[in-house]
DNA sequence: AAAGTATTCAACTAAATAGTTGAATAGAAT
DNA sequence: ATTCTATTCAACTATTTAGTTGAATACTTT
């Protein structure tokens, strides 16, 4: 069982909350991609974007590969379950106590 | 249609990323809770949940409803959507390619 | 009216984040 | 060997974040 340390989720939720950084998820989507390749259609220096790389990476959303000069970038989709588990699960719960809610009230009325 | 604004994805993901607000959310998703009540389980002033309740409600995952002297806080599970639709897609569509890698591999071994 | 309770506001500090520029490393190509 | 390209490392700045303490506001109770 890998446990889900509440850190993790700090992490890939951290990680997801910049713009960037879900823009280069979205590009490594599809197949790998050097650090260059990623970094073009952002209006910010090569290292900025160097610096989201590893903040993905230390959340375990992307793997790097070494390739001669080249980093390979590409997703990984594992710790998204954990986020997800949280969301799905506390979002039903949270509209459950809602639908719940509205019963009891249209009852009362 | 809402037209999720990126910003919105950011002050979710941002709200989420914090241990001390997911459980702010748990403890309000069974039903209103009052901001010392909130507090009380956590180890840090008062002052500092009320802060962590503000960054929530700015991110609309939580509502208040003052009731006299008391701010009933209320969790709305609506802005959860956007965020949980960005996971299950990209989470998917990277399964998808994971899947297709290793076909890809397996065929050219 | 006075005291108590629930909450926020304001000011401050320490640490983290997002960005910059410039230099270093390392592999590839001439 | 030199140069070019891909990338990181280091140092710095500005902004945001997470927390503190102390004062202010506002409702309730006595």
């Amino acid at each position: 069982m890998p446990a889900t340390d509440s850190q993790d989720l700090d992490r890939v939720f951290a990680a997801l909350s910049h713009p960037v950084r879900r823009a280069i998820l979205e590009q490594c989507g599809s197949g790998s991609r050097t650090v260059v390749e990623i970094a073009k259609p952002h209006a910010m220096s090569l290292n900025a974007v160097s610096k989201h790389i590893k903040a993905l990476e230390s959340a375990g959303l992307i793997a790097r590969q070494k390739d001669g000069n080249f980093h390979r970038i590409q997703s990984r989709p594992a710790p998204l379950k954990p986020a997800l588990d949280w969301l799905s699960h506390h979002g039903t719960l949270w509209e459950q106590s809602l639908r719940s809610l509205k019963a009891t009230l249209e009852k009362h009325r």
